[in-house]
RNA sequence: GGGUGGUUAGCUCAGUUGGUUAGAGCGCCGGUCUCACAUACCGGAGGUCACAGGUUCGAAUCCUGUACCGCCCA
């Protein structure tokens, strides 16, 4: 390996690129068909082809790249397949917009110009977002990358079209949908988002028709009002006035005394003048507004329903157009025809309050379904759509949570997901947009036959009648093409080895608001078109926000680039950062206004690592010792501890990823790594290592492994800079550490006796830190210190690094032995040895005491406790035996501490 | 309206099945440019674990209720 000196500061940008492109040059990232290992498959989440990386997706590709690495360095087969996803809706809206700066609307182009104009578009920009994701590491097989509009795709998706139509799956109905005037296109329910909104609810007055005769009955009006024009009509609330053209009739519950009677009698609708009858309905809430409800089939869903169950033969008059304009016709006042419908419901309004037919006004809070890519309110819309009969592919999504096949983590989003899929409805799937897979469905337009030919090759004619046939103008929802992902992305329904050896796949990593989306949906075609789940665990990382909890957007602009980050502090502080700082399924908040301390924990962690093997491969030269062929009997104390809690640090690193918990992960290796290998064992062997002090061998040996299995258990996680430390070792080993074998413990080098003991060392050296920090003795200082051992452990230790000691904690002379006592500075350890440091004049009798007496006050009361609760034989007797034993441990040490405490305590003459 | 998550140090958050003297990073205070690292080192301050009840020998952890913040569904 070339052997070049580190420089003093980690520099992400000098290395990152770089080494991206060794790994592409390796061939790390291609999953092989014939490896015959064990394989491990994640599929991403299919970015959009027009977005651009954000911290959402930093997030989410950071925590799919360190399973994926980390299965890979297990030896398994990894699959990680990345794609974008054509986004329907979004897309065009992306390429309306541009066109709209040469002042062109689709339509003026047309649909062939357009839909290459979009093409030209997503050749050109398609594969920025995943550029990206190599950015931050992301090590997904590049060879495979799929594009839902990729040819064989469109294959896979038109071919689920025709199997479903042909199975009875999918159909064509005549219903409200959710439609978007912006959009200009349908919406499934999941795209139509509820949102709270304050609005007002309208009390309108339908007068008594003159033809239909009614007197003055008692109506909707509130008993107490007394008002005279209250007999002339029946006063009806909603929070939609301008609908009111479309009316068919108002209904009131049979059982409402208060209209009893009114069936049957008619009502014209103000401003037009339409008469409309009154009839009954068990639906109508008696409570709302005044217990009359309008019925206005052709623009809401509930009242469509209504019609339906009416008696009456009724017509389903539309009223407003696709752009959300009132419409023409006579239903529609002449003066409101064109107009759009925010505009006509003021304009409504103010007729009304003109006429005198507009009763009250109140504020109203209601949840509205808006538009989840424009956020637009939605028009309900009666039309003609494809719709896919939902219940029977649920079924098999449902059992296999059920029967645990599929789990969820955390476990939590299992039920919304099961409830989703218990009170599913059918799903809406076509979109009158341009862009996207058109729907293989042909009319007929020969007189007579309504046949409908559905087919992947376009039909030369009507395969009823023979007559002519035209396709349907409409795509499919994106979503529709997304559910296929799992297997589509592998050549379904094509047979191919890829599908044989990768299907079904394992992970899922996503965000928990695209469980009904895209999670659920999956399963379900996974189910139905392979007889297999797609994945076996569904793991859902939180979202990224700000700090005052609100969700990246781009009109808040309080997102955070991680590019930005990238460049400033390297793309390992920003998956370290992310990480440790996500605790599973948690949001995570971070402040674009303070970057800098943002991501100062990885950032300073990445330069730790950095600094700890520079100073270790500095001292590499010679190929050091395997620690396998090292003589035991030569290790000193601090090589068998740290030997030890490596062996626990990569125990508990592997079962934390084992659990999906990556932050645990990461703060077992960040505290390895800073507390236990730099600040000890590196400040420990630094003697050996600068030739002074005998056993350099062996230091150099176990560094050498220390920093070797550090980088492995570190690389999921911050794979560039371990891959950079990589190069550096010395001696013959996997070329690639991205293709290296994650570490195995030895558990022959698991030492609880070693680590015993030098947790003594460690409290002593820094017992004598804080009392040389207490009395403000100068850094460059030695002092004298005596300590008295209460433990064997503790004896051991100090025996075995004496010098160690002196040397951390700048102690000229350490006495191991008894007669602590007199005037300086006293501690005890928690095992109860006691500490002294002569400091002569520089000690305050009196403050020594005071520090003393509350040390031995806090011991008391914690002493206090222990006590009575040992005392008590409720706890004796019931909690477990272990615990009781921690419990007596406990009070042995802390007496033991006071000893010794109050000992100094006298021999001070406090 | 139903469901669900949260409320722990100034800030951002850990805390697995109830058994700690409640932890981390950042920030703060004091001291050090000690030959790997000032993106560092050493020491320190800081919390009645939202509130009120309850279960238990024992509650940050379980139960009930309240308040506030969020998300999902209707």
């Amino acid at each position: 390996m070339t052997k070049t000196a580190l420089a003093p500061k980690y520099d992400p940008s000098a290395i990152e690129q770089h080494t991206y492109r060794r790994w592409i040059d390796g061939g790390i990232f291609t999953a092989s068909v014939d490896s015959g290992r064990d394989p491990y498959v994640i599929v991403i989440p299919p970015p959009n082809v027009t977005d651009v990386l954000h911290m959402g997706h930093g997030l989410n590709n950071t925590i799919q790249d360190v399973l994926i690495r980390l299965q890979r360095m297990r030896g398994r087969e990894v699959l990680w397949l990345p794609g974008t996803d054509h986004a329907g809706i979004a897309t065009q809206n992306v390429i309306e917009r541009l066109i709209a700066q040469d002042g062109l609307r689709r339509q003026d182009l047309g649909r062939e110009a357009f839909v290459e104009r979009v093409w030209t578009y997503v050749r050109e920009t398609g594969g920025t977002i995943l550029e990206q994701l190599k950015a931050i590491g992301s090590s997904c097989d590049w060879s495979r990358t799929r594009f839902t509009l990729d040819e064989r795709y469109i294959r896979a998706v038109l071919e689920t079209f025709v199997r479903l139509y042909h199975e009875g799956l999918i159909y064509r109905g005549h219903r409200i949908i959710h439609w978007c005037p912006r959009c200009h296109t349908a919406l499934s329910d999941e795209e139509a988002e509820f949102r709270e909104r304050d609005d007002f609810l309208y009390y309108i007055r339908y007068p008594y028709s003159a033809a239909g005769g009614a007197r003055g009955q008692q109506g909707a009006q509130e008993s107490g009002s007394g008002r005279q024009e209250a007999a002339a009509g029946v006063i009806v609330a909603t929070t939609r006035p301008e609908t009111m053209f479309g009316d068919i009739c108002l209904v009131y519950h049979p059982e409402d005394r208060r209209y009893r009677g009114m069936e049957g009698k008619t009502v014209e609708i103000p401003l037009s003048k339409v008469g409309i009858p009154i009839e009954t309905s068990t639906v109508v809430e008696r409570d709302f507004g005044t217990g009359v409800l309008k019925v206005t089939p052709a623009h809401d869903a509930n009242d469509f329903e209504i019609a339906n169950e009416l008696k009456g033969d009724y017509d389903t008059p539309v009223i407003m157009t696709a752009e959300g304009r009132m419409a023409e016709g006579p239903r529609v006042p002449t003066g409101l025809q064109g107009m759009d419908r925010d505009d006509a419901r003021k304009y409504v309004l103010e007729l009304l309050r003109a006429e005198g037919l507009l009763e009250k006004t109140e504020p109203y809070q209601h949840a509205v379904r808006h538009c989840y890519r424009c956020h637009t309110i939605v028009e309900p819309r009666l039309s003609d759509q494809w719709f896919v009969r939902m219940q029977p592919l649920a079924k098999p999504a449902l059992e296999a949570y059920r029967s645990g096949q599929v789990r969820f983590i955390p476990e939590r989003w299992g039920k919304v997901y099961e409830n989703w899929l218990e009170e599913i409805r059918d799903w809406n799937i076509s979109r009158q947009l341009w862009w996207g897979h058109r729907i293989p469905a042909w009319y007929c337009d020969a007189d007579g036959c309504d046949h409908i030919t559905v087919s992947i090759e376009p039909p030369a004619s009507c395969e009823a009648c023979g007559g002519p046939v035209r396709q349907d103008e409409d795509v499919l929802d994106t979503w529709f093409s997304s559910w296929l992902w799992p297997f589509a992305t592998m050549g379904w329904p094509e047979r191919t080895q890829d599908l044989g050896r990768f299907y079904p796949g394992h992970t899922l990593v996503t965000g928990p608001d695209i469980i009904f989306f895209w999670v659920a949906r999956m399963v379900m075609a996974g189910y139905h078109f392979l007889g297999e789940r797609p994945f076996q665990t569904v793991y859902l990382n939180g979202m990224v926000r700000d700090p005052l909890h609100r969700a990246f957007s781009k009109s808040l602009g309080n997102g955070i680039d991680p590019l930005e980050v990238v460049e400033l502090y390297g793309a390992d502080a920003l998956r370290f950062t992310m990480v440790a700082g996500a605790a599973q399924g948690t949001d995570i908040i971070m402040d674009r206004g303070d970057l800098e301390s943002t991501f100062a924990v990885g950032r300073n962690f990445a330069n730790k690592l950095w600094n700890a093997a520079r100073l270790i491969l500095a001292n590499l030269d010679t190929l050091p010792t395997a620690v396998t062929a090292l003589d035991p009997a030569q290790f000193e104390l601090a090589d068998r501890w740290i030997l030890s809690r490596c062996q626990r640090a990569i125990d508990e690193i592997g079962d934390a990823l084992d659990r999906f918990r990556l932050n645990e992960a990461a703060n077992l290796i960040y505290h390895f790594v800073w507390d236990e290998l730099a600040d000890w064992y590196l400040e420990q062997v630094k003697p050996r290592l600068y030739g002074n002090a005998p056993g350099g061998e062996v230091a150099r040996g176990i560094l050498s492994y220390v920093l070797e299995t550090v980088l492995r258990l570190l690389h999921p996680l911050m794979p560039f800079i371990t891959e950079e430390l990589w190069r550096h070792l010395p001696g013959e080993r996997e070329s690639f550490l991205a293709g290296a074998a994650w570490p195995k413990s030895n558990g022959a080098l698991l030492d609880t006796e070693a680590e015993d003991q030098f947790a003594h060392v460690q409290a002593l050296v820094s017992a004598v830190r804080g009392m040389r920090a207490e009395y403000g003795v100068p850094p460059g200082r030695t002092v004298r210190t005596v300590v008295q051992p209460a433990s064997s452990a503790a004896l051991q230790g100090f025996n075995a690094e004496q010098r160690t000691i002196e040397r951390l904690a700048k102690i000229s002379q350490l006495s191991v032995a008894g007669g602590a006592g007199g005037i300086g500075a006293h501690a005890v350890l928690p095992d109860g040895s006691a500490v002294f440091v002569p400091l002569g004049d520089a000690i305050d009798v009196r403050r020594e005491c005071e520090r003393l007496a509350t040390e031995l006050e806090r011991l008391d009361t914690q002493l206090t406790a222990v006590t009575n609760k040992l005392a008590n034989q409720q706890f004796v007797t019931r909690a477990p035996a272990d615990v009781v034993e921690r419990e007596r441990e406990k009070e042995r040490s802390w007496r033991e501490q006071r000893k010794t405490l109050a000992a100094k305590l006298r021999s001070l003459g406090c």
